[in-house]
DNA sequence: ACAATAATCTAACAATCATTAGATTGTTAT
DNA sequence: ATAACAATCTAATGATTGTTAGATTATTGT
């Protein structure tokens, strides 16, 4: 059904098998990058990434798994080429290699939530409760934070926030929530985001905010989603 | 650094394991479809599969392995549900379970593309010398088909022409071009496309096509790339 | 009923991968 | 220098895969 080259030169089948063997190269550069995508751990650490740059130690920790383990994870990720490192005195800092990076993050986190009914009803158990912005609203809330009549809230680490944040969004990192309730307008509702869908700050957030009498409302999103890139810090 | 939940309660703990494993599943499920696209073989499967259904047999001659081995690897995109199956007589048709798979695919690729030099180079080596159309000529290759100016040749078997195609488009399949070049125009240009870029069946046909005196250009894009469905042969 | 075909299932092997522990490198501070 | 630290490298392990062969299940045609 299909010869790719003219049957007829001696040169055939060196050809078959040469093209043969390029085809399968490409199709395993392709596979390379799947490979760093098909553990768990290293798709999680994708997505810290997405926040910013970090040090393997505040990977591990981040991750819950051990510097050893988080380093060959990410020196899977680097045979890869979807990140990159710089040594800053003793710590090795890492950073995805690109913008295209994270909108491939997204792409398949969006894929496997369309195909996978389990990825669905376990994020549903994680949303239900606290009522949800819709995705869509992009446009709609950042003129509404604009104008300052919601506050957009960045509940991330200070250092994820000032690599990338939500345009007009305000940090206050989760932990210091609590003891910093007075910062926030009394009357305005706010809208709580952090490292997007699969992340539980804004949830927590949300929740605390509600216990103490604000309007208080969870985005899902968070900077990988809108397409915005981390800044290096050097 | 991050304490998810608040740490007075007593089912803190307990509630942090909980989250913890409800997070660990979601990243485990989106490692699913990694999986499935970690190996080269899978990956052309699904780039043939993005061409139209066909069967277990069919799939393992075109990607030149054992049906055994294309039965347990299409068995492993059917657990990730990336494709779905019906069976036909003796024949077990698999297809795509839907456009996202296709525009997944090509997302991963790109990235790829973007991120491996080693992928740039094989392409570079593989599409140096029939000079090729620029992939953002989209619209205008649709208007000149249309017009009649060009002719676009689907040098693709006769089922994926009929599964799906680009607009305008002619259906010629490699192996008969030879003996059908009466068929063709003798002085318009002969725009000729396959699979996607890792498909060597247009530049083949550009090859002969140059070689019996046509006007013949290289269209590196493919169904996929433009987001064309097949349709069911049902 | 029987043989032929398409596809899957099972079991088995080798190859690869995740994870851990121990030793090693490079950097900073004393 | 020396100690402390961040990170990597190098095995070594156990678990998961890719791949093949052999037996098995449907389906079709005679």
């Amino acid at each position: 059904m299909e010869k790719l080259t003219c049957p007829s030169s001696p040169l055939t089948l060196a050809a078959m098998n040469d093209s043969r063997r390029t085809k399968d190269l490409l199709y395993e550069q392709v596979a390379r990058i799947g490979k760093a995508a098909c553990s768990p751990k290293r798709l999680e650490l994708i997505e810290l990434l997405c926040q910013g740059e970090k040090s393997v130690e505040t990977l591990a920790r981040e991750t819950a798994i051990s510097m050893k383990l988080a380093s060959a994870h990410l020196r899977e990720l680097r045979a890869a080429h979807l990140v990159e490192t710089e040594k800053q005195g003793k710590n090795v800092i890492y950073r995805i290699a690109n913008r295209a990076v994270a909108d491939f993050w997204v792409a398949i986190r969006s894929l496997a939530e369309d195909r996978l009914v389990e990825l669905r009803l376990a994020l549903e158990q994680m949303t239900s409760h606290p009522k949800e912005l819709a995705p869509q609203d992009r446009d709609g809330l950042v003129k509404l934070a604009k104008k300052g009549e919601v506050v957009v809230l960045d509940v991330r680490p200070a250092t994820e926030y000032a690599a990338a944040h939500l345009p007009f969004a305000r940090s206050i990192p989760i932990d210091e929530l609590r003891q910093r309730l007075a910062e926030l307008p009394a009357g305005k509702t706010v809208v709580a985001y952090c490292r997007g869908p699969y992340c539980l700050m804004a949830r927590d957030a949300v929740d605390l905010l509600r216990q103490e009498g604000f309007k208080a409302l969870h985005l899902p999103e968070g900077v990988a989603e809108w397409g915005i890139s981390p800044v290096r810090s050097t």
